[in-house]
DNA sequence: CGCAGTGTTGACCGATCTCAATCCCGGTGG
DNA sequence: CCACCGGGATTGAGATCGGTCAACACTGCG
């Protein structure tokens, strides 16, 4: 469900061009690592910096694809929503990661903001076209499609197969390899309980219960706040179980 | 979930290469559509045709991804397990559709025949390797995991966010319109009722009961065994919502 | 200090699961 | 032609997990 740690810093909803890729932060993680320089210069051509506030949408669910992107800063959300509004999250997308959907076809997520963040966007006819001459990117996009289609049929099985129990500590898992590190390390939660509720498949109360059990089991400790330490990373382990 | 549809025969276990590729049935749809004479005459010679029955299985979950192929015939099911034996059914997987993992890493997922099937197999190294140098097949597959990807996110949402009713109706109206063609026309089901929970995340008991309310309702008709015929398709679409 | 938004807790309800009995269909053998 | 058999499918009764509704607590902020 996650790919890659990263950090989150002010953000304003300019947008600029100012500085070049050689600067860019996810330059060796994101698609265009793919690129030599004559390319690279080309695609940067492309591309614009855009900066937006966390809860503002990039991408409306069935709208027209018209634009796609690496993220550089923050993380989003994609999400799908049934004709009576009950919402799904169906995927977490972290700095260098890719946005969007290229080649044809309508966008069938939504994404949305979680934090402040700073993506690299292009306009979608742009980038698919640049794509067709640039074989490294394709190549590039396959790989990291790949991975994207393992880590949503692994969340399948959460969703269909899985307790309540087992889901909310397989996202505790998941959060503290991303972005804890160490085990007793506080992290600070990059969703509220109602949007781990919409990645799990579960109300924001069955949430709520799991953590204040794992936390009375002394799995966890919860400081207040999205803030969260994982005691007992074994034991929360075995809770998850999978 | 379902990419084409398509139809079995009879098959046999044995492997042969006696076919070539100009008489392949799914030639037009599969990923070699990309490749002209010659690519395709040496692809063809890193493959073989196998023939394999109703219920072997072709790759283990967690096993290392040995081979990819191209489905010729027949139906497979992806699936996924919990340590203790959930399973969950992450992708159905038609004629023309590619199978398995290429590029390094393990298999994700189980791959076994819903039906006697024959497919057009390769070593997944000598695949990869001739992938690297046709960009074409790249493309041709990365199209494809899109596609796949979008189809794994719109199912999170059933399995996430649907009730017991919605998930069935959302399956046979998806069904229908995949193998059945006109309204009121009879299909044969590819899947028994415990496969059909094991891919919507219910119980086989679950499943049976919407069925048998369809049917009290008019909606659609259960002739016996597999069989299926939708009566009433907008009045199915609705039950699903969505 | 109070307000608003978020998170927690409790009580209750209902959808779905579990367990168990029965049914039905297709195939087999007498 | 029919009785029997086996496996899947259906049906029923009861248990349970998670959802819903509602009250309350906490946190951060003006």
């Amino acid at each position: 469900m996650f790919e890659t740690a990263g950090t989150t810093r002010d953000a304003d909803e300019t947008a600029d061009s100012t500085h070049g890729c050689e600067s860019c932060g996810v330059r060796a993680r994101a698609i265009c690592c793919s690129l030599d320089g004559a390319a690279l210069a080309e695609l940067h051509r492309l591309g614009r910096r855009v900066h937006v506030r966390r809860g503002q949408t990039l991408l409306w669910e069935s709208d027209e694809s018209v634009l796609v992107g690496n993220v550089l800063e923050g993380m989003f959300k994609l999400s799908t929503m049934t004709s009576d509004g009950r919402e799904q999250i169906v995927g977490i997308v972290f700095p260098s990661d890719f946005i969007g959907r290229p080649f044809g076809r309508d966008s069938q997520q939504t994404v949305t903001a979680l934090t402040d963040a700073s993506i690299c966007v292009f306009r979608r006819g742009a980038f698919d076209g640049f794509a067709e001459e640039h074989p490294g990117i394709q190549q590039a996009l396959l790989r990291r499609t790949l991975d994207e289609l393992d880590r949503a049929r692994r969340w399948m099985l959460l969703l269909g197969r899985m307790t309540a129990t087992e889901r909310v500590a397989s996202l505790l898992v998941e959060m503290a390899d991303r972005l804890g590190g160490a085990s007793g390390r506080e992290i600070m939660l990059p969703l509220s309980r109602q949007q781990m509720g919409d990645l799990l498949g579960l109300a924001i109360e069955t949430v709520s219960r799991a953590m204040t059990r794992f936390k009375d089991a002394g799995v966890i400790a919860l400081p207040g706040g999205r803030r969260l330490a994982v005691r007992d990373r074994a034991g929360l382990r075995r809770l998850a179980s999978a």
